[in-house]
DNA sequence: CATCTCCTTCTTTTT
DNA sequence: GAAGGAGATG
């Protein structure tokens, strides 16, 4: 077993997996196999520590993140195993622990979350209705940097200073009335709350810690203060999340707190070619503030990043499509879709670049942007069964109430709210009682807004009779959606509202459906709730509602929690082949082949509205280690509305051009050896690459100009106005000359009438010619550099350092327990002391007394639950065959593993192999609180659009493509 | 009083 | 493309 967790990693690794220090930081740089110690660590713990997976919590920052560990642990404990741990994003143990113990600090159970839109509606209404001048929406991230740091609004109330801070101090206060009154909490809440509880485990695990901030690192020292055994990985260059509040100094932070921590670095990157590495590596150095770090590449050289001008954002994405059939081509095949992605620095810049992958057909998916849940159709829907399950949340009674439009008009609602605020009651019980006369309001309801209300009663009335009556095995959740999609008419509703795209729109509808559906059935509840359902404990009353209240209750609350986007598609039980586009922050911890960075202008990367430069350097630097064998940056001259636009200054310094080609490869045989070499995969023979290169147009970038001007073509198609026909179809470039007379266009010109033939435009020769020598140089170079950062970092105690043993200051935050032994099922003192009333204690001694008898009773439930996980699991007992089974073909080799392990194969079916890329497809087979919010799209994006080749969610082609044509 | 339509403005990153 | 405002219409 102990060989099975070990094999494949190196000696850093080992050791960070295997120390018996209690307290271990893991540095760990892009591409160093940072998951893959982590998850061996967590198999590590349960086979040779023997810690029982319930007392083991590993948390995370994104769902994404989430799913993709608990399918890598899987792999070494099997699902039983890994089903057991306390495995998530800090929010949703958070929130598992509230579910479970919330009542002890005077929470109900059947709290809600207020999503960013109720946070907003709130504030919002606070600064109207008391004329503050305070910005909502500042006001609102004020509350959470605030909430973040563990400050609390009566905390803050105290220090107030000056005018302006009392306003806020009032504004918080009031916020926090109305989310009590609401029953809700917030994202922050989650945590803060949590802190109040004071849970207890053996072992805690936190992937990318440079990330936490103030009540995460609270959080922490909480949830290990029994044992301390904790673990975390992370890496200040990767910290991206300031915004946030995370704060870096928790590391530091950490190493004080325990004086005892072990450091370990990892120091070698299995993921990037060499010339990716140094060019990321040169970029991340621009901060000087930095400490030197080490950097190893495994790899060869490889192909050098490109650096790529271009005139407008349209024709960058044009080009970017170009490359992606280019490289696609020229590699035999060696790239598929799913090995590209492009990464943004924020959603919206996507646009551009949807429309010219729809125009030529590359089926696409995005993670991030518009969330599925915040889609207006959807939301509306949410909303109606957040006010199912609990009328108490004003907010969405608000939202909701006219909607669809019932001729109660915003004055009559507000006016409502408002009186309801002053009463002290939610808005819900002012609606029914002006509905049922059972008193006057002093708002002035008219007689058709009384009758639509009355509307808006029933719906819901009527719902929740339906959810009370519903029986658990009768799939209550589509059952209730259905109810209430029914008596909305909503179909008729969208097609009134959104008559050109409410196609689109009801396909949406369907998708929740579908994932109600599956949410509903009983196996997946029965594992929800089992998931959600920490053990019983003894002596402390945990409220039992029906099950299917329950269900609601989670399934809203995973909605909340998730971040789920468009996601995959399949075809006939296959995977389909798609690009990814995602912002930076969303790919943070994935890598793919080939990686597009577009849109690297200033105020793009760095964001004009970024207040840490630094911190939007990492960024890029983030965006660029994702890449494995080729990664293009771009900037255009003009951004999306047409403003000039600068490349990056991260991208402008002197020094930096050296380090990147300005146009894309020309991929020769001995390239796409490379590739497969970089991306441990079988090379295409020749004739397949001749093959494939007879699709082109052009087997060179020699398209658009390197100095960033519009090629002939280009011009010569706005002056012939709207022909939709090619430029070189016609052999129309006579005339195009005329409108410029640089030199280099004219040599375009020359190039491009010949490009399909033979002879190429100057600089691809000269690349060809010099490429043997210019590939020993840079060969050279890395060999220097590798020097010169091992004399630096030789400087200081090389590698890990091992600080001194004993005791911290670990007293100085909460009493430690008598007993340290770490014994399995060990039962501890019962006089853990509760000196801190406002803390309710939770026992060590409870959960593991409780756990050994809970957990088999846990574990067989699970047993008979599993069958929804992936036959990834090493077991041999696939269960049914379902459409999930990952693809044969074409995985991608363990990045994070050393070469020599998988070099000699790149064969899908060794057991090192997953497929990294395609981690979001895989979110599919997770199930950690049996999020269905990850679940769906199988079935309904292929019933619905089965045709359309872009299976990207966003619905606005059409408008873009009509805008394009108009050029 | 409610609704519709047309207009402008603004779009960072995530739980 | 979405949210908010203004102004006309029902």
């Amino acid at each position: 077993m102990a060989g099975g967790i070990l094999s494949g990693l190196n000696a850093a690794q080992r050791e960070a997996v295997t120390t018996t220090a209690d307290v271990v930081q893991v540095l760990a740089p892009p591409g160093s196999g940072k998951t893959k110690t982590l998850t061996a660590r967590v198999a590590h713990l349960i086979a040779e520590r023997r810690l029982k997976p319930w007392n083991i919590i590993v948390c995370t920052f994104t769902v994404k993140a989430a799913n993709e560990m608990k399918e890598r642990i899987t792999k070494f404990v099997g699902p039983d195993c890994a089903n057991q741990l306390k495995l998530g994003t800090f929010h949703s143990v958070a929130l598992r622990y509230l579910k479970q113990y919330g009542q002890h600090i005077g929470l109900s159970k059947d709290f809600g979350i207020a999503d960013t839109s109720d946070s907003k509606a709130i504030v919002k209404r606070i600064t109207k209705q008391n004329d503050y001048t305070i910005d909502a929406g500042s006001a609102r991230g004020r509350i959470s940097t605030q909430k973040a740091k563990g400050i609390d609004s009566e905390q803050f109330a105290k220090t107030k200073k000056n005018v302006e801070q009392q306003e806020f101090a009032r504004v918080y206060e009031e916020y926090e009335e109305t989310l009590k009154a609401s029953n809700l909490l917030d994202y922050d809440d989650l945590l803060t709350r949590c802190c109040l509880l004071l849970p207890n485990v053996e072992a805690l695990l936190i992937d990318e810690y440079q990330d936490t901030n103030n009540i995460q690192y609270e959080l922490m020292a909480l949830f290990a203060q029994h044992r301390n055994v904790i673990t975390i990985v992370g890496d200040p260059d990767q910290s991206i999340y300031g915004f946030r509040s995370a704060e870096i100094k928790n590391l530091t932070r950490m190493k004080q707190q325990w004086a005892d921590t072990l450091t370990i670095n990892l120091e070698e990157n299995y993921r990037s070619s060499g010339a990716i590495l140094h060019a990321a590596q040169h970029i991340i150095e621009q901060d000087e503030s930095r400490p030197p770090k080490k950097l190893q590449a495994t790899h060869t050289f490889g192909q050098r990043p490109i650096l790529r001008k271009l005139p407008t954002a349209a024709a960058e994405a044009d080009w970017l499509v170009a490359e992606v059939k280019r490289t696609q081509a020229l590699s035999g095949g060696l790239l598929q879709p799913n090995d590209f992605a492009v990464l943004l620095r924020s959603a919206a810049l996507s646009r551009a670049i949807e429309s010219a992958l729809g125009r030529e057909g590359v089926p696409y998916r995005m993670i991030g942007g518009m969330r599925f849940y915040d889609r207006v159709e959807i939301k509306l829907l949410i909303d109606y069964l957040r006010v199912v399950d609990s009328p108490g949340n004003s907010e969405a009674v608000e939202r909701i109430a006219n909607m669809p439009p019932r001729r109660v008009g915003e004055g009559t609602i507000k006016g409502l709210h408002e009186e309801a605020r002053l009463k002290g009651v939610s808005l819900w019980s002012m609606v029914l009682d002006v509905v049922q006369g059972r008193c006057r309001s002093a708002t002035k309801v008219n007689n058709t807004s009384h009758t639509g209300l009355a509307k808006f009663v029933d719906v819901i009335v009527s719902a929740q009779k339906k959810l009370a009556s519903t029986a658990a095995e009768d799939t209550p959740l589509v059952t209730l959606l259905q109810h209430i999609i029914k008596k909305l008419n909503y179909q008729d509703h969208l097609k009134k509202k959104y008559a050109d795209d409410c196609e689109a729109r009801w396909s949406n509808v369907e998708e929740l459906i579908a994932q109600t559906t599956e949410a509903s059935d009983p196996q997946q509840l029965a594992a929800m709730l089992a998931e959600g359902a920490l053990p019983t404990i003894e002596g402390i009353e945990r409220r039992t509602e029906s099950v299917t209240e329950d269900a609601l209750s989670l399934f809203l609350a995973n909605v909340t929690l998730s971040t789920a986007g468009a996601e995959k598609a399949e075809q006939d039980g296959e995977k389909i082949q798609q690009l990814t586009i995602s912002t930076i922050h969303g790919a943070k911890g994935l890598e793919w082949p080939v990686v597009f960075i577009p849109a690297c202008y200033d105020g793009s990367i760095p964001h004009s509205r970024a207040e840490d430069n630094d911190e939007e350097r990492r960024l890029l630097y983030v965006g660029m280690t994702r890449a494995q064998a080729l990664l293009y940056l771009s900037s255009p001259g003009r951004n999306s509305q047409r403003e000039e636009a600068s490349m990056s200054t991260f991208l402008a310094q002197p020094g930096v051009a050296a380090y990147f080609e300005e146009h894309g490869p020309s991929i020769a045989t001995r390239d796409v050896q490379g590739l497969a070499k970089t991306l441990g995969r079988e090379s295409p023979s020749d004739a397949v690459v001749a093959e494939s290169k007879r699709s082109l147009e052009r087997d060179e970038d020699n398209y658009w100009p390197l100095t960033g001007e519009q090629p002939p073509e280009e011009l010569a198609k706005w002056d012939r106005g709207k022909s939709n026909e090619t430029a070189w179809s016609i052999g129309g470039m006579r005339p195009a000359a005329v409108f410029s007379t640089a030199a280099v266009t004219m040599q375009q010109q020359q190039d491009f009438t010949t490009a399909s033939t033979t002879i190429k435009a100057g600089f691809v020769s000269a690349k060809a010619q010099y490429d043997d020598i210019l590939e020993e140089q840079r060969l050279k170079k890395v060999d220097e550099r590798a020097a010169q950062a091992k004399a630096v970092a030789d400087e200081k105690p090389k590698g890990r350092k091992r600080q001194i043993e004993g005791q911290g200051s670990i007293a100085s935050f909460f009493a430690k327990p008598s007993t340290t032994a770490k014994k399995e099922n060990e039962s501890c003192s019962n006089d853990v002391k509760q000196h801190d009333a406002k803390r309710t204690k939770i026992p060590l001694q409870e959960l593991s007394n409780v756990n050994t008898v809970a957990s088999a009773d846990i574990a067989n439930r699970r047993l008979m639950l599993s069958h929804k996980l992936p036959s990834t699991a090493p077991s041999r007992q696939t269960p049914r065959p379902t459409s999930r089974v990952p693809p044969a073909g074409n995985p991608y080799p363990f990045s994070s593993s050393p070469p020599q392990q998988d070099e000699d194969d790149g064969n899908p079916t060794t057991s090192d192999t997953i497929p990294t890329s395609d981690a979001g497809h895989d979110e599919t087979t997770n199930t950690m609180m049996a999020r269905p919010a990850t679940t769906f799209h199988t079935t309904s994006m292929q019933t619905v659009v089965p045709q359309r080749k872009t299976l990207g969610m966003r619905r606005s082609l059409k408008g873009w493509n009509a805008r394009g044509g108009r050029h």
